[in-house]
DNA sequence: CTTATACTGTCGCCTTGACGACATATAAGA
DNA sequence: TCTTATATGTCGTCAAGGCGACAGTATAAG
C-alpha cells in the first residue's frame, strides 16, 4: 500500500508510518507523537506531569471537563461508556505508549467516557495549554493527530457495522484474532466478562461461544487465557456465514 | 521553514460554536469551513471543481482511493457501508453545506464507505492537493477539522453504545427527535426502509414500532412522513425502560 | 385513466442471545 | 492448609427482532 506523503505545512517530516501495527480492531492506539524522537517528548513534559496510579483508579469520568491529554507510559487503561441501565461498553483499551483524552483537544467539552487504569500505571497528564504550546512549536504534529483520529473514526465505523450485523461468534473470532499476542498466539489476562464488555455480549454467551470454538478445535482455553490452535479456522468464521451454509445446499 | 501559528483558542472560541445545531444524532454535518466567509471558499475553488450529479450516482466506493474532498452545495448524499451479506448501514447523511470524504485528508487510503447522491446534487470535488494548498494559506482551519472530527468521533461512540444496548423503539425515538424539522415538527421524504438502514433494523420492525407510537398518540404518520404530536412522550421513551417497568411492580 | 412501482401495514415463525440460577474450578490470602 | 473471591461451564426460559409472505395504498408514469 502506498503511503501518501503530506508536505504541509512546509515541513516534510510528517510521513505516516504504519509499520508494525495490528491490522485493526477494537484496541487501537492513537500515536499522536509517532515519528517524533522518543526523547523529545519527555524532555518537554518530564517530571512536572508524570503521575502514578494504582490499578482501578478512575482518571476521568463523564462529569469531568476533558481538558487534559493523557499519555500512558506504563500499565494499562480502559475507556468505556455506561448506558442508563448500567451496561458497560469498552470503547478502547490503551496500550503503553498511546494517548487518550484527546477529545478536549478536539473541541469536545465532555466526552461521555470513563477512563480507568486496569493495572498499576504511570501516565503523563498534560494540560491542554501545554499541549497547545507544544503543538505551536511543532505544528506539523497536528497532522499526526489528524491521521490518528482518522484511523479511529474508520475503525469505529467498522465496529459499528460489525456490532450491528454480525453474530457474536464472528465478533468474538475477530476479537481474538486482532488481540492475540502475534508471536505466542495466546491471549491472556482477560476474562470472559471483559471480552463481553468489548464485543457487546454477556459473560455466559462469551463462555458458550468460546466453548464451541474449543469443541471445534479452533482454540484452547485456560484460566484467563485463550490459545489459538487453528488460525485458519477462526478466520473462516469471520468470513461470515454464507460460506458455512454451503454444505447443506446443492446449487443446481 | 515557515512558522505557522495556529492561534489556539486561548479561551472561549474553542469551546465550541455549538450554536444552532441539532443536539446530536446520526445525521451530522462536518463543517470544516464553518467560520469562514461563505464567499471565500467558492472564490478559491469555483468552476474548476463544481460537478453536477443526478440522484443515485455513486461518488465513491470502497474500491476507490479516497483522495478527494467533497463539499455538497445542493442536494443530498448518503454515506453507507455494506456487510459481506449485503446489509446496509448508513453512517452519515450529508446535508447541503457539509463536507464528506475527509478520510483522505486524515491519512486513510481507503475508507470502506460508499457515497451516493439521494437527490440531484451539485458538489464541489476538490483534490487533496488543492485542499492542502488552501489549508496552507489558512492553517487555522485545521482546527475546524479537528473539532468537526472530534464531534463525529464522539457521536459515533454514542451511536455504538446505543445501537448495542438500546431496543428499537428507543433508537427510533432518538432518530425522530434528532431529525425532524425543528420548526414544523415533521420528518419527511424518508421511507421506513431508509430509517431501518440508519438505526439498524429491518423495514417491518420500523413500521411496527412507528405503528405503536402512532397508537400511543405520539406521532402521526403519512406517506414518507412522520409528524411529532407529543414530543415529551417521545423523549420519555428515549429515557429508557427503567421508568416504564415501574407500574407492574410493588417495591415492598 | 390505467397500470406499474414503490411504500406501508400486519401475521406468524423462528433464531439469537439476554438473563437468572447454580455448579465447578482456579487463584490468592490468611 | 483452608477460605474466600473470582472465573468458568452449563441449563432452561424468555423476549426482541429478523425474515418471509401477502394484502392494501399512494405516487408516478404512460
Amino acid at each position: 500500500m502506498k503511503r501518501v506523503t503530506y508536505k504541509w505545512p512546509k515541513s516534510s517530516r510528517f510521513r505516516g508510518s504504519n509499520k508494525s501495527r495490528a491490522p485493526g480492531g477494537f484496541l487501537y492506539g492513537v500515536d499522536i507523537f509517532e515519528g517524533i524522537e522518543s526523547e523529545e517528548l519527555p524532555e518537554f513534559f518530564e517530571d512536572t506531569h508524570l503521575h502514578t496510579y494504582t490499578s482501578g483508579t478512575v482518571l476521568f469520568s463523564p462529569e469531568d471537563t476533558c481538558d487534559h491529554l493523557y499519555l500512558l507510559r506504563e500499565g494499562g487503561v480502559e475507556l468505556y461508556r455506561l448506558t442508563l441501565e448500567g451496561k458497560r461498553l469498552v470503547t478502547r483499551r490503551i496500550p503503553p505508549g498511546s494517548m487518550f483524552g484527546i477529545m478536549g483537544l478536539l473541541g469536545q467539552t465532555s466526552q461521555g467516557s470513563y477512563a480507568v487504569t486496569t493495572k498499576d500505571s504511570t501516565v503523563y497528564v498534560i494540560s491542554r495549554e501545554d499541549i497547545q504550546a507544544f503543538l505551536e512549536q511543532r505544528p506539523e504534529l497536528v497532522l499526526n493527530i489528524l491521521e490518528a483520529v482518522g484511523k479511529r473514526l474508520c475503525l469505529l465505523e467498522e465496529r459499528l457495522v460489525e456490532t450491528l450485523y454480525s453474530p457474536i461468534d464472528i465478533r468474538l473470532a475477530h476479537f481474538i484474532l486482532n488481540n492475540v499476542d502475534p508471536v505466542s498466539g495466546v491471549l491472556s489476562n482477560i476474562t470472559h466478562e471483559e471480552i463481553g464488555d468489548i464485543i457487546g455480549a454477556v459473560r455466559q454467551t462469551v463462555t458458550e461461544a468460546l466453548g464451541d470454538m474449543r469443541k471445534q478445535g479452533l482454540i484452547q482455553t485456560g484460566h484467563k487465557q485463550i490459545r489459538i490452535i487453528d488460525r485458519h479456522g477462526l478466520e473462516q468464521i469471520t468470513r461470515g456465514s454464507e460460506s458455512r451454509i454451503a454444505p447443506d445446499f446443492t446449487v443446481f
